[in-house]
RNA sequence: GCGAGGGUGGCGGAACUGGUAGACGCGCUGGAUUUAGGUUCCAGUGUCUUACGGCGUGAGGGUUCGACUCCCUCCUCUCGUACCA
């Protein structure tokens, strides 16, 4: 028995063997080669050091994309590399006292043998990894081009700071607001950063998104309502008895006249301004300071404020408002300042109620009698108590109100987003340096490009506290390009979302010493055509990739005309691996080692089992019985082939045949319908199971069915080709295929197989299903309706019963709608 | 808080543009093979009901000849929320 069975470990090694030296997973450079490009792309990993499910996952559909679509003819393009730069390698730094880049680089060569083990087809030979100098030079390069366009720029920023470790933490090192590893409470501090201004394209990347045809609705909404265009005014209201004037937008200047408080960021100049002689007020801005900068943490938390002391003048009546703090206005969202309208907005409600401050309804409803006593009035309707403005409705009094201030120089209509600048350094070692020298005489001046890259030193040890880089005198001291004096490197490194913004440019030219990108190969293969990845990255990651491909071009770096202003064609948005309902995380101690499965059942099981499991965007359960059923599959489609050739004692006459043979072809139908939808491998391997159920039950007694089994064998083994290579491999060798499995022609639907002569048609009475009738496909309503009524399970239900209405759905169903005659 | 997505048997899921709900797999039950266990094979398996049949896709309402699918209200879980990647 045991002789029978398919025996993954044996014949693994073999295949990836046979594929390596055949060069077939090579993306094809060569002009002669005359078949059309196609890029497959999965998210490229962070070097861990352990491949887990969540990986496994993303790397199987992608594998299963990029086969089929060889099998379809196309020349593919499936890279894959490292996304090597981040603050796990400093971590395990700390933790082991090694130098985040031995660790990165014994993880990447453990990775890789694990990913090999896998079988996935990927042209090894353009692999990528960030922490390179021959990588993050282009992107130093690029950074010193948008700081001489003046679209990277140094302004002041908030950061998470701890003064014994003295140091910048990442908000995933805050926990409840103390250090991570000294468990004192974190403040914010002001430190100066640097910025890229993608600010400047968010008209673009708003309006491109209608481009993006192949992209799941969910992120393209995600971005849409993450770059949050919105249309406003811009009001200015003088500070009392200074020369101080305090800017706002708000999108519903119709509400001006009931402004009836300011309120201003912690970090507000005014306020600080303001807490110099008042010490109650530098308590409450202290305070202030230790909350966190996260935004679903500001949004939740009680909200707090104090007055200034100080006044604002209406910009219209003229009347003073109270100028107050609030902890929940951000510094860094707009101008750091908001008008209060209590009467209608929530939160000013709130607000206003909790401190006793006024609350001055200017808005009713159509009846005129909304009112403001329990909560606030927020939709639009019709001005009331706003003087000169009383009668208007709020889309005429905002345009009336904003024309107002802008002739008496106190506004102006603005377009505001909410999109920021992307801030992109970090105060961390283990990234890609900031190529930028701080001269005393120069100020801040660029690297020269004959001077990139800016090496990082790799031996350095982070301790926890201040950044290695500061103290390695080599590093920091140089002499100033445009001066020659003695001058500082900048210690910070970029946000490693930098270098994830355009390595699948990087993949078409991956060798190219001369620039970032070939201009030709960007033609041959961008973009994209799929890309897969965890829905986690909807908005930043693939936010910055698309506003990067936007940068490169602008760069002349390709031509925008010819490539296409959009990096990613298509993309699939992969769900997360669960254990038991939960995210499989080393935390939650909850995984399962995609090294045990591959061991235990071989890679082709652990592919089936996770493409079989969920459809690709849904969330997987992993299941141990689950992966044994994948595994019993194989082993049934393996038995199933020694029938191949052999004639049976069965029944299987003509009609048997033509049957099966429909069956064979109506799957194939189903199968490449399940692929080109959206890549639906669930489906596609329940109808590939069903085929092989089909076969299993078929025992061919001549020579005709002794064809149509091989054929629909053959079609079986060629559609999980993409899915299990090496099983489907062996089996062709077995079956006699004339190239690899993976290099087989996709099978091709024959038509005039799915032809039918009679159809079983469902009889429903008022929508209920009562019964079936055999007719020909194409059968009139009225020879319909007179089946229907000759048969005896059907007719019984029209007794009494007058037919008012019938609806035929051709080659489905006929619902007869009965009243009582 | 805000933004987005999901919820279908005991479980994972299927259902083309509104047209037979539960394909396929897991589990379970019974049987065959086996000294036994495992493996493998065969049959059954939403639920209530003796049956006829009724009821069933998170809850409630609506549109329709017909709703998992479209509309409204609500509940709930997940993801993102700008220094994790």
């Amino acid at each position: 028995m045991s002789e029978k069975l398919y025996t993954p470990q044996s014949i693994e090694a073999k295949w990836q063997t046979r594929w390596d030296e055949s060069g077939i997973d090579i993306a094809n450079e060569d002009q002669s080669d005359t078949r059309p490009s196609y890029y497959c792309l999965e998210m490229f990993p962070y070097p861990s050091g352990n491949l887990h499910m969540g990986h496994v996952r993303n790397y199987c559909l992608g594998d299963a994309v990029a086969r089929y679509k060889r099998m379809q003819g196309f020349n593919v393009l499936h890279p894959i590399g490292w996304d090597a730069f981040g603050l796990p390698a400093e971590n395990a730094a700390i933790k082991h006292g090694k130098p985040p880049a031995e660790w990165t680089y014994a993880n990447i060569e453990q990775m890789q043998v694990q990913l090999k083990r896998l079988g996935l087809s990927y042209d090894w030979s353009r692999e990528i990894a960030t922490c390179k100098p021959e990588y993050y030079r282009w992107e130093q390069w690029m950074f010193t081009k948008l700081m001489k366009k003046g679209l990277a720029y140094r302004k002041e920023a908030e950061v998470n700071w701890c003064d014994p470790c003295h140091t910048v933490l990442a908000n995933e090192q805050v926990e409840d607001g103390v250090c991570w590893r000294c468990d004192t409470p974190v403040h914010k501090k002001n430190l100066a950063q640097w910025f890229i201004k993608i600010t400047d394209y968010a008209d673009e990347l708003l309006n491109d998104l209608d481009q993006l045809k192949g992209w799941p609705d969910k992120v393209v909404g995600m971005q849409r309502n993450w770059i949050g265009k919105s249309s406003g005014a811009e009001v200015s209201f003088k500070v009392e008895n200074s020369d101080e004037v305090l800017d706002i937008f708000t999108t519903r200047p119709d509400t001006l006249m009931g402004v009836t408080y300011m309120a201003v960021a912690a970090a507000h100049p005014l306020a600080l301004q303001a807490a110099e002689n008042n010490a109650e007020l530098a308590v409450f801005l202290e305070e202030c300071s230790t909350i966190s900068t996260k935004e679903a943490d500001v949004a939740t938390m009680e909200k707090k404020g104090m007055a200034l002391g100080i006044n604002a003048i209406h910009p219209i009546t003229g009347e003073a408002v109270p100028v107050w703090v609030a902890n929940f206005v951000l510094m860094s969202y707009g101008t750091g300042a908001v008008m209060s309208v209590p009467a209608h907005d929530e939160r000013d409600y709130d607000f206003a109620k909790k401190y006793g401050l006024n609350i001055k309804q200017v808005i009713t409803n159509a009846a005129g009698d909304a009112d403001v006593n329990d909560a606030a009035y927020t939709d639009a309707g019709v001005l009331i108590h706003s003087g000169e403005f009383d009668g208007l409705k709020s889309n005429k009094a905002k345009k009336t109100i904003t024309h107002w201030l802008t002739t008496h120089g106190k506004g102006e209509q603005r377009t505001q987003f909410r999109l920021r600048d992307w801030l992109v350094s970090r105060q961390r070692y283990w990234g890609t340096p900031i190529p930028v020298i701080h001269c005393d005489d120069c100020g801040t001046v660029a690297v020269p490009e004959q001077d990139l890259p800016v090496v990082l030193p790799e031996h350095l040890q982070p301790t926890g506290g201040a950044s290695p880089l500061a103290d390695c005198e080599e590093f920091v001291n140089t002499t100033c390009p445009q001066c020659g004096k003695a001058a500082k490197r900048e210690t910070d490194t970029f946000d490693t979302f930098m270098e994830s913004s355009w390595y699948m440019n990087r993949y078409t030219s991956a060798s190219c010493d001369t620039a970032m990108v070939n201009a030709d190969a960007m033609e041959k293969w961008s973009p994209v055509d799929q890309y897969i990845g965890g829905v986690e990255h909807a908005v930043l990651h693939l936010l910055y990739a698309r506003f990067y491909h936007k940068l490169m071009r602008d760069m002349g770096l390709f031509d925008g005309d010819k490539v296409g202003s959009e990096p990613f064609k298509n993309l699939l948005t992969q769900g997360m691996v669960l254990l038991d309902g939960t995210k499989m995380s080393k935390s939650k101690g909850n995984t399962v080692d995609p090294k045990d499965i591959i061991e235990k059942y071989g890679a082709d099981t652990a592919r089936l089992f996770t493409l079989f499991a969920a459809p690709p965007e849904r969330d997987l359960e992993w299941s141990d019985k689950g992966v044994e059923g994948a595994s019993r599959f194989l082993n049934r489609v393996w038995v199933l082939l020694d029938k191949v050739g052999n004639t049976y004692q069965g029944q299987a006459d003509a009609k048997t045949t033509k049957t099966l043979r429909r069956t064979i072809h109506t799957h194939i139908q189903r199968v490449t319908h399940a692929f080109e939808q959206g890549f639906a491998f669930n489906v596609a391997i329940a109808a590939m199971m069903e085929l092989s159920n089909a076969l299993n039950a078929f025992e061919a007694c001549d020579d005709e069915g002794k064809a149509v089994f091989e054929e629909g064998a053959k079609a079986l083994v060629t559609m999980l080709a993409p899915l299990v290579p090496h099983f489907a491999c062996e089996c062709g060798e077995k079956l006699g295929f004339e190239t690899i499995a993976v290099m087989a022609a996709w099978p091709e639907v024959d038509e005039s197989a799915l032809v039918q002569d009679e159809i079983n048609l469902v009889v429903q009475i008022q929508g209920k299903k009562r019964g079936e009738i055999i007719v020909s496909p194409d059968v009139s309503q009225d020879d319909a309706l007179l089946a229907a009524q000759a048969d005896e399970g059907i007719s019984k239900w029209l007794e009494g019963q007058q037919i008012v209405k019938v609806i035929l759905v051709k080659g489905r169903l006929l619902n007869l709608v009965v009243k009582p005659a």
